[in-house]
RNA sequence: GCCGAUGUGGCGGAAUUGGUAGACGCACUGGAUUCAAAAUCCAGCGGGAAACCAUGUGGGUUCGAGUCCCACCAUCGGUACCA
């Protein structure tokens, strides 16, 4: 064989010399935007995972530009985060030199992978002329009432002395000290993710995604409908609200749970209970993360010692806190019918609280409790009678008619925590003042620099508390000393709008062009992981709502087609890790075989959205394919200067009929990333090609060169460098890359034979071969023409014959 | 528990969406070539002697089901007391 990695690196510098991948923002064809998650340059180098959804994807745009369209196929780095900074703590490398140093490689072994990139199109986010306008964001959404600060609860290791991000909690337990995580509440920075809660529950009808993705948003954003009830104290003197989806039970009520971590507890707690209210309080503080893994883990709670009245009957029933409800859902208090819900049951259990049916089955038959079913109220006065549905009305408008109740509408989703007591990443543009108070910096002065000589090691405190050059600075209202905020943003942030920045992604005045923007977006399709499908895609929705609104850009959402690959796993069939020793490294098979070969077995050996184990067996079957096209191209060379016939038998209508066919299903499967099958076909047509080539008497070779030429343009998008080879073996001057996607002849390809199965009583009993181009009528004719078929009818009482024109022809005989 | 995905030869995986199940490839078997081997080429390759039986299991709809409906089993993901 002669291709190898040589021939990737003559293409590679050849196609760099004529600029082949400049991207034209003028260029001809009609606007096509995709691209993949980009990466984060942790390790040194490109992984099989990586390939995995860069190869094929970069196949998939190659194939959109064939077709006319003007691609725009940018890559760029998520360069921010964790790892680079866990790294740096170990190793004493600065995360700045490591990201950058990284990127590097990943840029030429993304190059070296064939990758048809514009590097004038790319961002690295940790560089400032990126974060300028990530920081200029977060000014936006902060002047906008978008972006706030308040006291919340954040996962802290008291042995590291440090916050973590909820990634680095395994099993509640830190992932680096294994100490159990404690619940601390800190001042923290949020987005109002929540505004855009129904929008972004709304907006996915609109999207051609993966229904099981917008399952897994719809479930993130969780909305609930129900009712707000107010409980008012027996003495009078204070008054709280809970949330239910189920207040036609509200009868049912026999006490009333509150959060422990709730400010209300204070409160109401009674001077005899307060000893156990408290120390309960540090308990679940103390616990919180461990335990609540458990489901199975039975409740606890303690009595505040306060009694509550019932709007809807007057009952008093006794207020808890119990660590099963949340402060931070719904209202953070909740009525407990332990008769209809079985948390409140096992609870009531427990603790000897009364269980009082108030729901019954709409259809009569024995219940046993709890019944968390809908059903007929009973014990409910004036309510009884009425079906769960028209009691949640009825009883709800009766609330909200006393002012002590209405319909409310909770969702699960949580405002957006976007401050990180960490390092790198980009400065919160935030400064404090004595006087002025909270200040946001003013753009003129952005970017607010992240200081590359930082003490980076973690001790409990942002690590840019520690540089007195960074924290101190002059109020930009007041100019009077001031400080500077010390926390840095979530890299969430960062990649919540890099998509925009991609096609201005030299611009110094603005974060992106309208204009532009507005021509490229949406992104027709976005390539990349199902463990992004809570939260990165949601926050970049919630962005481009954002900066809808505030009146930057002029579409809904980012993203029209969602693409997930699947997962390449280690030859055991397990995750690939180090730890298990079942890693692939892309490089030695790409050192041994070139990057073409690699790029195909990873397409044709696995279905791309599932992924599968990793087996090396197959590349060899790639190898094998190389070579025969290699020794087709020999072949096809001795025939170049001979003449040419123009026969046109059976023989040549199936070829045509064949290639025609290839270039159509070809481009199906690759437009439906389905290159598995789109490489199958294009070995048919090999198979195909050398059948005629073998077979025929009296070659037509003008045919044969003809389908050969087609082939390789087939071939040209999934392997770049390898058909661009044979291409100029073909003596072709112009490069493959700037070629049309081959055209389809719907008479060369409706010719040739096809086979029409004959069934009796629905199983097969034979094919007859008919031309493809006959009409549907005389197919008919030709199949009851056959003998076989003759006796069929002869011998059997038909009952019933069905003929699907061209398809099949099937008949019912009585047995 | 809930949500989602998947289940087809020895293996990876196909089936135009209800119309020839097993495309394409791997592995295997036989043959050609070779002194021999590798490579290559040709042929075969779900089970069964056959009628037939076969797409996780059991039912159903249909002229016809891998595909649609009902019930279940298994594996893999996601999620975790959301009131």
């Amino acid at each position: 064989m002669n291709y190898s990695k040589k021939i990737d690196a003559k293409w590679q510098e050849k196609w760099k010399k004529e600029n082949l991948y400049k991207y034209n923002p003028n260029g001809e064809g009609k606007k096509f935007y995709t691209m993949e998650m980009f990466s984060y340059p942790s390790g040194a180098k490109l992984h099989l995972g990586h390939w995995f959804n860069y190869a094929p994807s970069d196949s998939y745009a190659r194939f959109k530009k064939m077709q006319g369209y003007n691609v725009f196929h940018p890559m760029g780095f998520d360069a921010f985060g964790l790892p680079a900074e866990n790294y740096a703590i170990k190793t004493g490398i600065h995360p700045e030199d490591s990201t950058l140093k990284n990127i590097e490689t990943m840029k030429m072994q993304l190059d070296e992978m064939g990758g048809s990139y514009d590097w004038d199109y790319s961002v690295q986010t940790c560089m400032p002329d990126y974060y300028k306008w990530t920081q200029w964001i977060f000014v936006k959404l902060y002047e906008a009432g978008l972006a706030y600060k308040k006291e919340a609860p954040v996962n802290w290791c008291n042995s590291c002395k440090t916050v973590l991000a909820n990634e680095q909690v395994i099993n509640g337990q830190c992932e680096r000290c294994g100490t159990a995580v404690e619940r601390k509440k800190l001042a923290q920075w949020f987005f109002k993710i929540t505004k855009y809660a129904q929008e972004l529950l709304d907006g996915l009808d609109t999207l051609d995604w993966p229904e099981s993705t917008k399952k897994v948003q719809i479930n993130w954003i969780g909305r609930s409908e129900g009712s707000e009830v107010t409980f008012k104290g027996e003495t009078g003197d204070y008054e709280f609200n809970v949330f239910t989806t189920r207040v036609d039970t509200i009868n049912g009520v026999t006490y009333v749970v509150v959060a422990p971590e709730s400010e209300l507890v204070q409160k109401i707690t009674t001077p005899e209970q307060k000893e156990e209210v408290d120390k309960y309080i540090k308990e679940t503080a103390k616990l919180n993360e461990i335990d609540r893994l458990s489901t199975e883990r039975p409740k606890t709670g303690v009595f505040t010692g306060a009694y509550v009245i019932n709007p809807v009957n007057g009952n008093k029933v006794p207020v808890w806190i119990a660590d099963y409800v949340l402060e931070d859902y719904g209202t953070g208090a909740v009525m407990a019918v332990p008769a209809h819900d079985t948390r409140d049951y096992a609870f009531a259990q427990k603790y000897n609280l009364p269980i009082k049916k108030v729901i019954d089955s709409a259809d009569g038959q024995e219940i046993t409790l709890p019944f968390t079913e809908k059903g007929i109220l009973v014990e409910s006065g004036k309510y009884n009678g009425l079906t769960s549905e028209e009691a949640k009305n009825k009883i709800t408008e009766d609330l909200a008619a006393k002012g002590e109740g209405k319909k409310s509408i909770n969702y699960r989703l949580k405002d957006w925590l976007v401050s990180r007591q960490r390092y790198w990443g980009a400065p919160i543009p935030i400064i404090y003042c004595d006087k002025c108070g909270t200040v946001v910096v003013p753009e003129k002065d952005l970017p607010v620099l992240l200081p590359y000589d930082v003490e980076f090691k973690p001790d409990g405190e942002s690590p840019l508390k520690k540089s007195q050059e960074f924290m101190n600075c002059t109020c930009p209202k007041c100019g009077g000393p001031a400080t500077r905020e010390a926390d840095t943003l979530d890299t969430f942030v960062c990649s919540s709008w890099y998509e925009l920045r991609y096609p201005d992604a030299k611009n110094s005045e603005k974060a992106f062009e309208r204009e532009t923007i507005n021509k490229l977006a949406p992104i027709d399709t976005y390539i990349g992981g199902k463990e992004h499908a809570a939260m990165h895609l949601i926050y970049v929705r919630f962005m481009t709502k954002v900066l809808r609104d505030l009146g930057y850009l002029d579409f809904d959402e980012p993203f029209k087609k969602l693409i997930h690959q699947g997962m390449i796993l280690g030859p055991d069939g397990n995750k690939m890790s180090k730890s298990k020793g079942n890693t692939v490294s892309p490089e030695e098979y790409i050192e041994k075989y070139g990057s073409d070969i690699f790029r195909m077995y990873i397409m044709f050996g696995f279905d791309y959205r599932q992924g599968g184990p990793w087996d090396e067996k197959g590349i060899d079957s790639m190898v094998r394919y190389f070579s025969r096209i290699e020794r087709l191209i020999e072949q096809v060379l001795t025939l170049k200067n001979a003449k040419t016939d123009m026969n046109i038998g059976p023989k040549e209508k199936e070829l045509l009929r064949v290639k025609n066919q290839t270039i159509k299903s070809m481009g199906e499967d690759i437009n439906n990333f389905q290159f598995n099958t789109a490489i199958a076909r294009s070995m048919e047509l090999l198979n195909k090609i050398n059948e005629y080539i073998r077979e025929s008497k009296q070659l037509n070779e003008k045919i044969v060169l003809e389908t050969v030429e087609t082939y390789m343009k087939l071939l040209a998008p999934l392997a770049p460098h390898f058909a661009e080879e044979q291409w100029e073996k073909l003596s072709k001057t112009e490069s493959i890359h700037k070629q049309k996607w081959p055209e389809i002849n719907k008479q060369e390809m409706d010719g040739g034979t096809k086979d029409i199965p004959v069934q009796v009583n629905g199983k097969l009993k034979l094919c007859v071969t008919v031309d493809a181009d006959m009409s549907p009528e005389d197919i008919l004719k030709k199949i009851k023409e056959t003998p076989k078929v003759i006796e069929i009818l002869e011998n059997n009482k038909i009952k019933k014959e069905i003929y699907v024109p061209g398809k099949i022809y099937n008949l019912v005989v009585e047995k």
